[in-house]
Formats: structure tokens, C-alpha cells, sequence
DNA sequence: AAAAGAATTGCAACTCAGTTGCATAAATTT
DNA sequence: AAATTTATGCAACTGAGTTGCAATTCTTTT
């Protein structure tokens, strides 16, 4: 199924930039901010504007889920809907150096007890830290 | 132990803005951001960017721990030493309507499994909704 | 007690993420 | 084709947080 077609299906017009966006997630398969999307080359010839637009509308429509970064930028995160495993409900790790964030799927979100009377509409769970790519770089550095 | 003695005990000099953030902060007893520890009136003496930096020397004194709200604002916690129970590894609510958070204490955050070789600093889950407070508000709106 | 040095505060200006209003352009509907 | 709705671009704005630097205040040294 193309990004044209799901977009369709979800009830969502498949204009350029919404087509350019899915894919640019489909693509990274881990979640991305608006500045890592917008600083793609494909990406330039949209409004940042329209960009943030486009990312509500296809969260609207269930195409994409959201996490916060702790370094206070969203990320947007898409799966092809043949590949499973993904559905936004797990916790997420976030490079504080690099920034960038992986989903640590697999493992599920725990269920935490509110009190009376509150309505939860959501949760994330966020582990920070330096990832792989980051850590080994610091110690080739270190070792010089 | 008055906030004075705490400070000197952390190993930071007891000014008059680290005395009155601290002390606002122990009479909260939820996180507050930045905006809601400047608005009150006893703190529109000193300067923004000073609270920041008491904020940021408080937490490095380990009196203060941070969590970071769904609205984009880190909030900061503290506890008098006497009062245990809030070291600052739980979960945290969040309220969409009125920017409130508390802790969930009671409740430890749990252990995630990362992939090999990242280096782990930390960790939040935030829960977020509608607090109890603005969930009758709206019901009562609606009777009206 | 005065001078030197270090830590703290205030002010101005800035960055960065995200939002709002409005005009233009492109689809859809009639 | 005209009217209406939806989508995009542009400019300007907000709000959180940061940086640099000068002025103050505190501590240490002599």
C-alpha cells in the first residue's frame, strides 16, 4: 500500500506535502522532530508552517503518534500499517547528544494508578541518556 | 531545619532568592514550573533568569529534582528532608486544563530494558488528563 | 580593615519550538 | 463556471529557556 493510499483511507486528502511527510517517517522508522523533518532536502520546499500543520492532521487521522523529547521538542513516529509492533505504546529512548529517539517497542507501557476522579488521556514514559553511535564516538575520542 | 540550614547543609550559600524558591517550593509540595514560582508575589523582586539559575543550583545541590510537563515546562520538585516519600523516582499527573502536576508517589517508575551499551540517565513517565479539580468544574459548567 | 578574588544577581538580547491570523491557491461541491 | 471548502505560504508573535556581560555582594587574604 503507497502513502497515497493510506492517507486516503484514513479519510485524509493525499496532498504532496502529507504524502512527503508519511514516508520521510515511514522511512526513519523512529521518531522525528519537526526540525529533523524540515531539514530534510525534500522537505525544503515546504512552509515549516504547513509542516507542523500536516504532522497534527496525520496524528488527527491516526497515521502518527507523539512523544516528547526532554529536550522539549516533540517527535513524530509512523509505521507502515502491514508492519506491526508499533502502536505508540511504549516507552521511547532519547540521545541527549545527538537527540535523536528510538522506540523501545517491545515492552509495554505500565499501568499507573491515578487518583479518584482523574481522566488520563494519555502517558510516556521517556529514557534519557547516550546512545550506542554517541558512546562509542566519546570513547574513540577519549582513547585519542 | 529551617530552608537557611538546608542550603548550608547542601553546600550552597543561603541567599535571600535561593531561601524564598526553596521555601515556595516546600509549601507547594507538586512540582511547579519556572511561570508559577516567578508569578507569586513574593518572588517578583528577583529577576527570571536569577530564579532559573537557583532553580538549576538547587537541583545541583540535590534538593530539587525536575520533571518535564506535556506543555513544554520542566517543573521542579522539593520536599523538606523531615517528609520522605518523594525522592523524586515516581510517576507524575499532569493537568491539561490547569497546568497542575503532582506526584503519584506511592508508586515506583519501572525498570525499562535498553539496548546494549546505552548509557541510561534517566527516566520520567508522566501521566496527563484532567485533574479531579477541573473535571467537576466542567461537569458543573455543563449542568448550568 | 582594605584589597583581591570568587560567587551571585540583574539586564538585555538571543535562540528555538510552536502558534495565530490572514491572504492566496487549490480542490470540491453546487 | 461560480461558490464553497480545504490546504498552503507568509509574517508576526508567544513562551520557555539560554548566554554574555556588567554590577553587586560575599569571602578570603594580607
Amino acid at each position: 500500500m503507497t502513502a497515497e493510499e493510506i492517507l486516503t483511507k484514513a479519510g485524509v486528502r493525499p496532498t504532496h506535502v502529507r504524502d512527503a511527510v508519511l514516508k520521510r517517517l515511514y522511512e526513519a522508522g523512529c521518531p522525528l522532530s519537526h526540525g529533523e523533518i524540515a531539514a530534510h532536502p525534500g522537505m525544503k520546499r515546504y512552509d515549516r508552517v504547513t509542516i507542523y500543520r500536516t504532522l497534527y492532521t496525520l496524528e488527527g487521522a491516526g497515521l502518527v503518534h507523539t512523544v516528547q523529547g526532554i529536550d522539549g521538542a516533540w517527535r513524530f513516529c509512523a509505521h507502515p500499517p502491514d508492519r506491526t509492533g508499533c502502536p505508540g505504546n511504549h516507552p521511547h529512548f532519547l540521545c541527549l547528544k545527538c537527540g535523536k529517539m528510538q522506540c523501545l517497542t517491545g515492552q509495554r507501557l505500565p499501568w499507573v494508578e491515578v487518583p479518584e476522579r482523574v481522566r488520563v488521556k494519555g502517558k510516556q514514559l521517556v529514557i534519557y541518556g547516550i546512545c550506542t553511535a554517541c558512546g562509542t564516538a566519546e570513547e574513540r575520542n577519549k582513547n585519542k
